[in-house]
DNA sequence: GTCTCACTATACAGGTCTGTCTAGTACGAT
DNA sequence: ATCGTACTAGACAGACCTGTATAGTGAGAC
C-alpha cells in the first residue's frame, strides 16, 4: 500500500485492515508509523541487495548492467509499477526519519554495485552517472507511464560503461 | 512551502498564515487545495517555459544544453533546493488530479526543448534519454544532497548530443 | 449617502490521522 | 490449573485536516 498509494495516503487503519491484524498488534511490533515505513523500505532493500548479489556473480560488466536494467524494464511494464520505492519515500518522509537512513543505505548499495561493475570508486563521476540513469529511468517511467524510459536509460548506461572502458581515467564531469 | 516541505505536509492553515491572508480569501480565489496545488505548479511551469524560450534563442545546441544544466546545477547548490517540483508533486498527488495535468504539460515542454536542441522528434529515444538525465539529476541531487549529480548528468547529456550528431539516425534504444 | 465587492478574523462541522487504552481470548509451558 | 504472552476488537484522546459559515471592515463607484 505504501508503494502503490504513497506513504502519507496510506493510514494505519488501512494497513491493519489489509494485514488482517489488530492495531495493538501492529504497535507491539513497530514503535510508530515511522518505524513501520523504515521496515517496509528495509524489506525492499533486502530483496534489492539479494538481486545485486546475484548479478555480481556475472563476470561480464556489460551483462551485469544489461540484466540489471532488463529487470527494471520488466518491473516498469507491470501494472503494479509505481517507480522506485526509495525515491518515492524520500519525497514523503522527513530527512531525520529512520526511513531516510534506509534510503541512504539503498543508494550506497546501488553505487557500490555500479562501482563494482565499472571497476571504479563509488564516488567516481561515472558511477554517479549510472545512479542518475537509474533514478531518472524509474522516475520518468512512472510519471510518463512509459516503460521505454527504462530501455533508453539502459542504452545510456551501456554507453557510460563503454566510454569508461575506452578511457578509464577521469571520463567525466568536465567534458 | 509546498516545494520545501512537501504538499501533504503543508496544510491550508500554514499556507494562509504564511501568505498573511484569511482562509475565505484563499477559497475565493482557489476552489480547493487541489486547485491551489495546480496553480503552484503552473507558476513554476510558467517560469520554466520562459527560461526554455530564452535558451531556444541560442543557436548552438551544445550551449543550450550546457546552460540548461548549468542553471540546474546552480539551483541544486542553493540551500532551498529540494529537487524538481513536478517530480516531487507527482509522488504526492493522485493521477486524476488537476495538478497531474500540469505535471504532464511540464514533461511535454521539457521533451519539446530537448527535441529542438537535438533536432529530433519528441518521441526520439535520445530525447527520452535527456529527460532521464534531467529527472535523475534532480532526484539524485536532492536525495544524496550532492549537486555534483547535476554536473555528472550534464556531461552525460552532452555525450548524448554528440552521439546523436555523429550518427543522427536511430542512435538509441537497442545498443 | 449608499451599494457593492473583496477582504479579515474566527468559529465550526465533519472527517482522518496517529497512538493509547481497555477488555477479553487463544495457546503453550510448567 | 495457572501463568505469561501475544493476540483480537474496538473505544477513545488529541491533534490535524479541508472546507464552510458568520460577522464585521474598508475602499471605491455612482
Amino acid at each position: 500500500m505504501f508503494y502503490r498509494d504513497g506513504i502519507n495516503a496510506t493510514g494505519i487503519d488501512r494497513v491493519i485492515a489489509g494485514a488482517g491484524v489488530a492495531k495493538a498488534s501492529l504497535y507491539n511490533n513497530f514503535a510508530s508509523k515511522d518505524e513501520l515505513i523504515a521496515a517496509y523500505l528495509e524489506a525492499h532493500l533486502d530483496r534489492f541487495v539479494a538481486r545485486l548479489c546475484e548479478l555480481d556473480t556475472l563476470t561480464d560488466p556489460v551483462e551485469r548492467l544489461a540484466r540489471f536494467f532488463a529487470g527494471l524494464a520488466r518491473s516498469a511494464g507491470e501494472a503494479t509499477f509505481s517507480g522506485c520505492p526509495f525515491a518515492n519515500a524520500a519525497v514523503e518522509v522527513r530527512p531525520d526519519s529512520p526511513a531516510h537512513r534506509v534510503i541512504e543505505r539503498f543508494y550506497g548499495e546501488l553505487a557500490g554495485f555500479f562501482a563494482r561493475a565499472l571497476g571504479a570508486a563509488p564516488d567516481d563521476p561515472a558511477v554517479t552517472q549510472l545512479v542518475v540513469c537509474y533514478d531518472g529511468a524509474l522516475s520518468a517511467a512512472r510519471i510518463l507511464r512509459d516503460p521505454s524510459c527504462v530501455a533508453a536509460a539502459a542504452a545510456l548506461a551501456q554507453s557510460i560503461l563503454t566510454a569508461r572502458r575506452a578511457r578509464p581515467v577521469a571520463p567525466g564531469a568536465t567534458n
